[in-house]
DNA sequence: GTGAGACTTTGAATCATTCTAATTAGTCAA
DNA sequence: TTGACTAATTAGAATGATTCAAAGTCTCAC
């Protein structure tokens, strides 16, 4: 069953929201708690559905332009795995994506800054990157924790 | 103007499609070569194109089969970014993804051993991975040589 | 030269996502 | 309260990359 949010959460919410302008409304609510509530890295259906069960008249599109308005303030980022469908994961620490082959379930792994660093390392001159997108691809062992 | 493999380029064909039990044909010649000639990551329809100078019967559908033929037998590699269209790379070296914001050019970097090493690393015990997929996003200085 | 299997072709179908136009909700001023 | 303004939401159509299905072609072993 999905809870609803947080105080905390929901001043992170509105935080970013108005710090870009933007306003909180049940329907941000209810796709930014379905988010927080099962970190398995849904996609927009999944959300959708999710969400659903909380706001029947909830539309798909509304599910979009919440996600897109969340990945626009850095609320949420977005892991694309070849032509799948684009999930969302509201993980914002420094981390790359583990995706399972066998379950197409995505993981968060942590990426220690100093990994980071010698990423950037290897960048020749002229090169600028605000942003470094790192995924492995294989075989997790099932050890059912941490669901992401 | 498409120059035609080199024999080497041409033998490195058959070798890769004999090894998965498939046949070098004028299509898949004309694919290959086109992927060879210039090595900016194209898409499909850009490799659609190019090749249909060459071989004006040629069909859409048939440059996804030979593109995705490659792929399966390890001659090509594809590269995504967000929701793009998927591009193709005939590097086979370990390397990692630039993309330019600005152009939406690919670039590639070396990835050295040590780096792989380390972001192998990184993962917890029990993942095991065969691939990984790294893309920086940001600027590049027009630096306008080697045509990633 | 025939037949089997691999490959190619065309066009239709799929599916995630985006767009458009119309509606609703919220806010502020009078 | 009323109206006016704006942002957000909605439903459904449109888009665009990719995949699929069915029919046609090629090639090579026999």
């Amino acid at each position: 069953m999905i809870q609803s949010l947080t105080d905390l959460d929901r001043e992170h919410l509105q935080e970013a929201l108005n710090k870009s302008g933007q306003k909180v409304t049940s329907q941000r609510e209810a796709v930014f708690t379905v988010l927080l509530a099962e970190r398995d890295h849904p996609t927009v259906d999944e959300v959708f559905n999710r969400a659903r069960e909380v706001m029947p008249g909830l539309s798909l599109a509304t599910v979009y332009n919440c996600l897109e308005t969340f990945v626009g303030c850095g609320l949420v980022r977005q892991v694309n795995h070849e032509r799948e469908s684009t999930r969302y994961c509201p993980n914002l620490s420094p981390h790359a994506h583990f995706r399972d082959k066998e379950t197409g379930r995505v993981h968060d792994i942590e990426l220690p800054p100093e990994v980071i660093k010698s990423l950037r390392a290897i960048l020749p001159p002229g090169f600028d990157s605000e942003i470094i997108e790192i995924s492995f691809q294989g075989r997790a062992q099932a050890k059912d924790n941490s669901a992401n």
